[in-house]
DNA sequence: GGCGCATATCTCGTTACGTCA
DNA sequence: TATGACGTAACGAGATATGCG
């Protein structure tokens, strides 16, 4: 079936590297008689591998006979090729985790964006729903209320801004938007840890995203939806 | 049934040879 | 021709499974 013809001439190796006994440098199990396995060989063990990557002990002296290998061989390169396949494995599985772990990340990056613009149109919206009521309170009689609030006169016709804080109402000088530490202390102080719900709670500072809680609030568009179903995503990031 | 031993086979890491640019 | 990089056959160590007394 097989002879020595099959390999290469620069494949050969001497016939009996085992028999050269030298005492400078004796013949350990290192010193290998190495030789490729041809073309043929490789192809039967491949065939074999792609049906069964584990040979039984029959299967092996079978393979072993008709490619004129010893059974040992032919376990060894099983075992490599458990090996080869496994490491071949492993760098598909990196590939395609590195390009989810991409796909996820421009992902992650157009959210934080999309937020930050939702951010700036909650303002706005604040700064537009506050307006009317500051004019409704100022407009009929600015002057007079000016000179009434120096008086001390708060009552309803005046300037004064409602007992009840609103959205805008700048308590220590701050303007809405984006809380401090401060800010937050002194609107808890306000309303209370569970007051009305307000908008500006929505956009509590900047502290959102920074938990797998927080960014599946952000599904509002779907976006997550398939990474939320799958906590190793979560790890992943963790 | 539990234990100790021998054997086979596995994975993992390494070595050394063959090939090629 | 020499050389370094790479692929791979072969090996050793340690772990595990199985059979036997």
């Amino acid at each position: 079936m097989l002879d020595d013809g099959e390999y290469s001439p620069s494949t050969v190796v001497a016939a009996e590297p085992f028999a050269c006994i030298d005492s400078l440098t004796p013949m350990t199990k290192k010193n290998k008689n190495k030789r490729r396995f041809s073309d043929e060989q490789i192809r039967s063990l491949e065939t074999m591998f792609e049906s069964e990557a584990r040979l039984e002990p029959q299967k092996k002296l079978q393979m072993a006979t008709e490619l004129g290998l010893q059974p040992r061989q032919v376990a060894i390169w099983f075992q490599n090729k458990r090996a080869r396949w496994k490491s071949k494995q492993l760098e598909q599985e990196y590939s395609i985790l590195q390009a989810n772990y991409n796909t996820l990340a421009s992902k992650f990056e157009a959210a934080k964006k999309e937020k930050q613009a939702l951010v700036v149109q909650l303002q706005k919206l604040n700064d537009l729903m506050q307006k009317p009521q500051e004019e409704r309170h100022c407009k009929p009689d600015l002057a007079a209320n000016s000179t009434r609030s120096e008086l001390g006169n708060g009552d309803a016709t005046g300037c004064e801004l409602e007992t009840k804080p609103t959205l805008s109402t700048d308590i220590s000088g701050h303007g809405i938007g984006v809380l401090s530490d401060e800010d937050t202390s002194i609107k808890a102080e306000y309303f209370g840890q569970e007051d009305e719900p307000n908008l500006l709670n929505m956009v509590d500072a900047d502290s959102s995203l920074t938990s797998p809680e927080d960014w599946s609030s952000l599904n509002s568009d779907g976006l997550f939806h398939q990474y939320n179903s799958d906590s190793q995503w979560w790890d992943f990031w963790s």
